[in-house]
DNA sequence: TATGAATGAGCATTCATTCAT
DNA sequence: CATGAATGAATGCTCATTCAT
């Protein structure tokens, strides 16, 4: 934490047999959430059982109870992860511009060729998977998706103060958030099923022009 | 549809006491409609059981199963319906407007006004429930938003047409269609929670605002 | 319950097939009554399954939860059914003597002769496996228990007046069915595996010795 | 209990160190059965598990298994140690009394005072927990009671003798002593209920009145 | 047509026990 | 000696579906 000497007196110095021990677990935990993702994506958070769960991770459905309190859990930490993942790239990629409005846009394409390419896997879990399972998920669902939401909110308000426009009525502003986020889920959702048949790159395409119509669906309120 | 005499060539002339029963029988199919659509939407459709749906239709399990091949059978006519029911009020308001940009922001505002506030649980079934539950019912969704997003898109070609734009590509105005649909979609499912907390009348304005959003994006692909 | 005409105005004259299924139905109950009480006392409760007492009522897995609601209430059904047997085999020895001190020595007599031989299962349930077996059962085995306490000291004072026995201290009569108790019970239990060594005539000696043990110690709170 | 020479002969001399470590090892035995005790006390048998022993005694699951076969184990040293507690107090009230007959109530007084008071988690681990949960265990407890029913038996015709009692069947005899002791584990058992209500000290006058009860009933098979 | 008892495959979860480090 | 990750058999329970009446 502060001076090497310092650290080893604080910290019991870790023999490297269990700093090894330390990384298999975490490659463990890691190993689960990619089975657990790939089977939820493929088969369906119903149609998956832990069992397949486990031997795809090969190991014993012990250790999937070892690693997650439920399968509910496994889901739960997909989710989660996925928004977070999402949420990141989104942000870096409004900080970076110069200005709001490139931000904005720039948000957008990130959207597709960051999220959506990169982590298909997530696209699905985020925005299929995760909706109408359990009780916990939903819950879990909604306030995810209210950081999210919230997150386009305020970028939308400097977008558009920068833009100079003026929105008479606060939920105005709001219904955009949404809308907006709307977009890209669908447009998103689409992509995975274009994706099989059409070719990759025509998604660098499809951002433009979604991000396109949402930059014009701005100018709309302008004063 | 035809003359008397016509009918009784087709069918055997029925009784007064079979056309009773005919009578009966349609109402208990539509009665066990409901009770599902009451229950997947409020317990989610995995939570509820064939047996509750049975319950509150009042009559036994088998009885169910005379009228629905089975459990997915009864969401999958729940989704049709649902989607149907869509169609044909977007589909209404958009024809009886004289101009095509008048028919577009008219079926917008139908959407939020006679399809989310008068079929609260077709909004559910076909946005939450009908997501991710099976391997056919996924088939069948992916069926009936291709109608609908053709829909959108053949009102949208014709729009475009009449306000001047031209798409340099054809997926570009795909990508429109589809957004479209998703700010529905995501603004409408959002409702659903707003309306608990809020005032119904406020989605007159909610159905406004998202229509205007649509209308401003569209302007962007103007020559 | 009135005359017979009454009878069938207030029920529905069951057709002779709704009544043999009745029938069944009763005896299905039974069967799997009588499967769990064998396996839980030759076999223990935990070490029982359910898929073992639905082989042994020669019926799946799921008629057992369609009769039963889980494991447990078979057990508290047994249980139940075991004490109201002892009970009202004590109860109507007790009544049908002249006097009380020959009723409590009948009744003594009775839980060897009637409960303890006739039906050495219950005995087993209720003295060995309803213990410390689950929270709920717990708390069904203390009420019952309770009741069959009060029992025998209702029937103690009764006792104890007709033989002018005074106790100062009410705490004592109470001490005194509870030992009363204590005696059957473990002289019961010790009879379950002398039982299986001894011949069981001699069983009627056992009984004998037992309650003059009681009624001597009962003769020393004379004044 | 020897001599310093002698115990070298028999054991190698022990380091201090090693001496600490053998301490320490018997100071961890003693732990983990405390734990257990008091979770199978207050949790019972099957719902407490490994791991939760482990935890309360502090240290990891492989430990319990480096200090006891299994878990079945502990519950049989714990039945075993509770046992002979019982046997030793019970003894030792018996042979310090002048005459038998006094040793014979000294002993049933300390059956509560001394037992019951001091060690109420023993009284349930004998007397309730042990009942029923495995066939290895039932068998413990039962040579374990019979050796108990036999202490009680052997004082019983020493008192008897001294008493100028003749029991004309010996039968006669080991019934009483079975009741005897079924008097005590009832009344024991019912204190455990009573003693949450009530005051601990009304204890002692339902030893009293238990042991009154007990040598009246004796008194009856007087000649 | 309607009933509801019966089925049994399927599943999530637990937990005593082992063993490499 | 101690650890705790890993195991996997075992089990209680659910529920969609069937079918004799």
């Amino acid at each position: 934490m502060t001076s090497k000497n310092e650290k080893n007196r604080n910290e019991p110095s870790l023999s490297p047999s269990a700093v090894r021990r330390q990384r298999e677990k975490e490659q463990r935990y890691e190993t689960l959430l990619r089975a657990a993702e790939h089977l939820f994506v493929h088969k369906g958070y119903h149609e998956t059982s832990v069992e397949n769960i486990a031997d795809r991770a090969e190991v014993s459905v012990g250790t999937v109870y070892f690693y997650f309190k439920n399968k509910e859990e496994l889901l739960l930490k997909l989710f989660s992860e996925g928004v977070y993942t999402l949420r990141v790239i989104l942000g870096q990629a409004f900080m970076q511009a110069e200005k709001p409005e490139k931000g904005f846009e720039a948000a957008g394409i990130a959207f597709f060729d960051e999220f959506c390419i990169k982590h298909p896997g997530k696209v699905a879990i985020v925005f299929k998977e995760a909706v109408g399972q359990s009780q916990l998920l939903e819950e879990a669902r909604r306030t995810m998706l209210r950081k999210l939401t919230d997150d386009v909110y305020t970028a939308l308000l400097t977008v558009s103060e920068s833009l100079g426009i003026v929105y008479k009525n606060p939920r105005t502003a709001q219904v955009v958030a949404v809308g907006i986020l709307g977009i890209y889920e669908r447009v998103a959702y689409q992509y995975l099923m274009w994706a099989d048949e059409h070719d990759k790159n025509e998604l660098g395409t499809i951002g433009r022009d979604a991000v396109n119509f949402i930059m014009g669906g701005l100018s709309e309120f302008k004063a």
